[in-house]
DNA sequence: GACAGATAATCGTCATAACGAATAGTCTCG
DNA sequence: CGAGACTATTCGTTATGACGATTATCTGTC
C-alpha cells in the first residue's frame, strides 16, 4: 500500500489543516497522472498540450475553431493558442483560415494528417488511461468524481 | 451547483469510460486550485515552484539539503533545481555551498532573507488555502484524502 | 596509483504557462 | 462619417518542465 503524504515528504509535522492535507494530496495525483499519460503521448510524438489541442479541434469538426474558443477548452489555464498551433502548423497537423466575416478571428482546424494520427492514437491512449486508474474500481471512481465536482464548484477557475 | 464536466467541456459525446472522467476531473480539480494559489502566491513575488522550493529548504534546516534532494521533494516532477537555485540565489533567498566532504554536491540553503519572506507569508497563504477548500466540509475532505490516497498507490511516479 | 564506470550538478534546447504590450479589425455613438 | 471603446490575435519576456550532453568528482579494481 501507500506510504501516506506525510511519509512521501519525509517530514515529521503534521499538516496544518485537513484542507492543506487535501490540496497537496490533489497536485501531487494529478502530477502523477499528468506524467504517466505524458509518456505515453509521447510515443506519438505529441505532448499532453497538443493531444488536447488535436481533441478539441477533432471535436470541433470541419469549420474548426477560434483561437479564444480553443483556450477556453483547454484543460489547463492559459494555453498560448498563438504559439500552440505554430508548432502543430508546422508539423502539418493543423491549419490556419481567417475567418470572412469578421477578419479579426482566425479559425484553428485539424488537418487529415492530424486526423489520421488521432485515429492512430485513440485506442492506445483511452486503454492506457483505463489502465492506469483500473485499481481504484468503478464506486471508488464514482465518488472521486461526485467529491472533485464539488470542489470545483467552490473553486471557480481564475478568469 | 456545477455544471458537470461534461457542460464545460461543451461536448455532447459522453466519457468513453469512468476511468476517462476521473482522469481529466482531477486534473481539471488540480489545474483550478493550482492556478489560484500561484495568484495568491504571486502577491509576494514568489511562483509556486519557488515557494514550494524554498518551504522544503526551510524544513531542511541550517544544513540545507543537496539539489537532489531537493528535487526529490518538490511536487512537481522533474524541477530543474541548478537555475531554480540561481533564481532564489539572486534574489538572495537562498545560496549555494560546496560540501567539502563529496565536492560534486551542492547544497542549497535558505537565507535569512528567505526566512523572513517565508514567515510574513505563512499565515496568509495557510488562510488562503483553508478558504480555497472550506466549502468542501471536514467529512468529504477526509474521503477525498483518502480516495486520492488509492489513486496514487496504484499509480507510481515515473521514476 | 591509474583507469573505467558511477554520481551530482550544470547547461543547451524545445515546449509550455503567465503577463502584458502591441496590432489589426469592428462597432457604437454623436 | 470619425473617434474612442472593444475584441482577437500576435509577440516579447520570464519561469518552468523534460531530455540529453557535458563537466567535475568519486570509487572500486587491478
Amino acid at each position: 500500500m501507500s506510504r501516506g503524504l506525510q511519509a512521501e515528504l519525509k517530514q515529521s509535522v503534521p499538516f496544518g489543516s485537513r484542507e492543506q492535507e487535501a490540496h497537496l494530496a490533489l497536485l501531487r495525483t494529478a502530477d502523477a497522472l499528468e506524467s504517466r499519460m505524458e509518456g505515453k503521448l509521447k510515443e506519438f510524438g505529441l505532448t499532453g498540450t497538443q493531444y488536447n489541442a488535436l481533441r478539441i479541434l477533432r471535436g470541433a469538426g470541419a469549420d474548426g475553431l477560434p483561437c479564444s474558443e480553443i483556450g477556453e477548452r483547454m484543460i489547463t489555464h492559459d494555453p498560448d493558442i498563438t504559439r500552440l498551433l505554430n508548432r502543430l502548423e508546422k508539423r502539418g497537423l493543423a491549419e490556419r483560415t481567417r475567418a470572412k466575416q469578421d477578419r479579426r478571428i482566425i479559425y484553428g482546424r485539424i488537418t487529415a494528417a492530424g486526423l489520421k494520427l488521432l485515429r492512430e492514437m485513440d485506442r492506445p491512449v483511452e486503454e492506457f488511461g483505463r489502465e492506469l486508474l483500473r485499481h481504484v474500481g468503478q464506486q471508488k471512481l464514482k465518488q472521486l468524481i461526485e467529491l472533485l465536482e464539488v470542489v470545483r464548484a467552490g473553486v471557480p477557475p481564475t478568469y
